[in-house]
DNA sequence: ATGCCTTTGTGCATGCGTTCACAAGAGGTA
DNA sequence: TACCTCTTGTGAACGCATGCACAAAGGCAT
């Protein structure tokens, strides 16, 4: 019924925990779930995970639930994960050093095809097979493999010009560690992750909670 | 006028970014910033601004703005920064080892003072000057220095059993970045960064964007 | 002191997201 | 075939978040 374009925000977000929750029911080699134990496995409602599975077209069978296999695979085509998207990274400190390690990426049909850096110390570097190239073959790279994933891992201070070079190579989306807003052409995607901002909005719920108990402590003084 | 316990979720999510504007507009010798500048720097809307701070208390000056320094201690304590936190990182497979190399911790107010590990490989390791300790010592360390956040940085089997050793341990919120919905009590606020997940909710814009010039040919055709 | 200009604080309307609740549909059983 | 049970799909209500638009208020210049 809806069209793959017209998916929520919200659903979208959703579907990658859906799509996980999927892998798990079926490595335990059930055929079909319903939306009641795929909300149970993924943490939320269960008229949520029916909505949300509706903008994808119908698929469920009343009084049965959802053909895990079928499901999977819609899934999988509405998040594009039918074809490999190559990725780089540029910025090779800590964290980007730590993202080119982790293997969770090439198994998630993201593999990892280029380092980037803008230090000669790290040009030239191999990390997990691969070579570490500058900043300026960018674009060069980005074409060359066909790229269209790009991780900006520096410092918040370089992100805008790394991120405007990565928009120019022709990269598709881009996933930020940088503190920064970024400004990029409306038809790129952008998604920030930004750990120190996480940690902070802990910090709110954290301190609120010694406040609520100081609060009663004076009450009852 | 509002209570600090009344702070909407979207708008403290929003604090740690006017935070970080303030910081750079302090940094230029600026003392007062209006809300349409502060907007502008977090990439949002100046109402939303002005109702996102109307929450803290109002410190705003019609006609001037908002005094920066003042905004800034006030956002501080609300998010309670006043104070560090100290954090223990739990796994130290890739994604911990760089967690734990990643400078951007430390300098803003949560210091990491222990690593931990399950594997007798990683356990007795020095990893930026700490010394990695086993999971079965996690409550004495935690309890021992104080800590009040955890980062969970193992693969997503271990998630739930290493949380609910964090939360036995008196630990006050968690970071976690294992793919897995975690049960933690109502008390303990969890934040959950999922590297994956991110690429593939990237990968539904960029695909839907080859959907569209897809069918758009079509349509010519 | 007066008036103008700037910027805040917020009432209100709009839109998105969530959740309930139930009718409709599918399959199994007698 | 007829009925019963189970589960989906969705209409409708509610609540949160967003953003406009304007009145209130502070400061500055004259």
């Amino acid at each position: 019924m809806a069209d793959v374009r017209d998916i929520p925000d919200a659903t979208v977000s959703r579907l990658p925990v859906y799509r996980r929750s999927l892998v798990q029911i079926i490595s335990t080699g059930e055929s079909t779930i319903s939306s009641a134990d795929l909300a149970d496995l993924a943490g939320v409602n269960a008229a949520k995970v029916r909505k949300d599975l509706s903008y994808l077209g119908t698929y469920g069978v009343r009084g049965v639930g959802y053909d895990a296999e079928l499901l999977l695979a819609q899934i999988d085509g509405v998040l594009g994960l039918g074809t490999e998207a190559p990725v780089v990274i540029v910025g090779m400190g800590n964290l980007g050093q730590a993202l080119a390690h982790y293997g969770g990426f090439q198994s998630k049909g993201f593999p990892i095809v280029a380092l980037v850096d803008s230090s000669m110390d790290k040009v030239g570097q191999v990390i997990d097979g691969i070579v570490v190239s500058h900043l300026d073959d960018l674009e060069h790279t980005v074409r060359e493999r066909e790229i269209s994933v790009g991780i900006i891992a520096t410092p918040g201070g370089a992100a805008q010009e790394v991120s405007n070079a990565l928009v120019a190579a022709g990269v598709r989306s881009i996933l930020t560690f940088a503190p920064t807003i970024l400004q990029v052409p409306d038809s790129v995607p952008v998604r920030k992750v930004d750990l120190a901002t996480e940690l902070q909005i802990l910090g709110y719920y954290r301190h609120r909670e010694v406040t609520e108990t100081t609060d009663s402590t004076d009450r009852t003084a």
